[in-house]
DNA sequence: AGCCCACATTCAAAATACTGAATATAGATT
DNA sequence: AATCTATATTCAGTATTTTGAATGTGGGCT
């Protein structure tokens, strides 16, 4: 039986850390915790280019905290590691508002109402 | 009356992340859980050089993590973001031992029993 | 097949963090 | 005052992160 040495602890633990060390992951983190949400939601968000969101969710993603599932056009990220939950919710409390359909946001759970009038 | 702009909590909440996501300076803030040390004890706890511990603490200190008093020769740092304490209970579990003397550090505190007999 | 659409990856330049070495300082001791 | 002890700061070289721009990919639609 093999005890880990104490530094590797630190060293995942401030891994972690890392990876939620940047405002925009982090916000990117914090809405997922109302639940999965398409990249393009995240996006309109956030108000940045996609090609930057896309990169700032790689990282969650190798960091392992957040894991991505296929549907259609349309890529779903969700929180993959419950710490980081309890985490957010001791540090920002418990989440505000749910999630709710975006302007920009062209997927199909958020052009709910979207009826083109007499074209 | 201003609303702060969403952003500025994240940054501020990241820069927070950013002074833990460190492993010397997670396994320092980790140790302070027990209360307050002088850096001699830190120096001997982590097994690092004197400048390298002083240069993280100084990364603490700037974040607003932990504060520090002079006593004599020593310093003694402490953490001075509750916050923090509450993360750490949370991610490592209730803190598991006390502190106590540690072999290579010269400080009062430590250093109870160490009579030179026959010199 | 050809063309969008939503998203991912790669690349490179600029900014920032890390860390060792040298040096500075404040207070105690002689 | 001179020196020692504990700690702090500065500097410089290296490594890593950040971010924009360009490009790639996979799936749906016509």
């Amino acid at each position: 039986m093999w005890a880990a040495p104490l530094n590797s602890q630190y060293l995942s633990l401030a891994d972690k850390f890392k990876a939620l060390a940047h405002p925009a992951r982090l916000q990117i983190v914090d809405l997922l915790r109302g639940g999965e949400l398409c990249v393009c939601h995240i996006e309109a968000a956030l108000g940045k280019r996609q090609a930057y969101v896309s990169q700032q969710l790689m990282a969650l993603r190798e960091a392992g905290l957040v894991e991505s599932r296929r549907d259609g056009l349309q890529v779903y990220y969700w929180i993959a590691d419950s710490q980081v939950i309890a985490l957010l919710d001791l540090l920002r409390g418990p989440l505000a508002d749910e999630h709710h359909a975006l302007d920009g946001c062209p997927c199909p759970k958020c052009t709910t109402v979207n009826v083109t009038l007499f074209d």
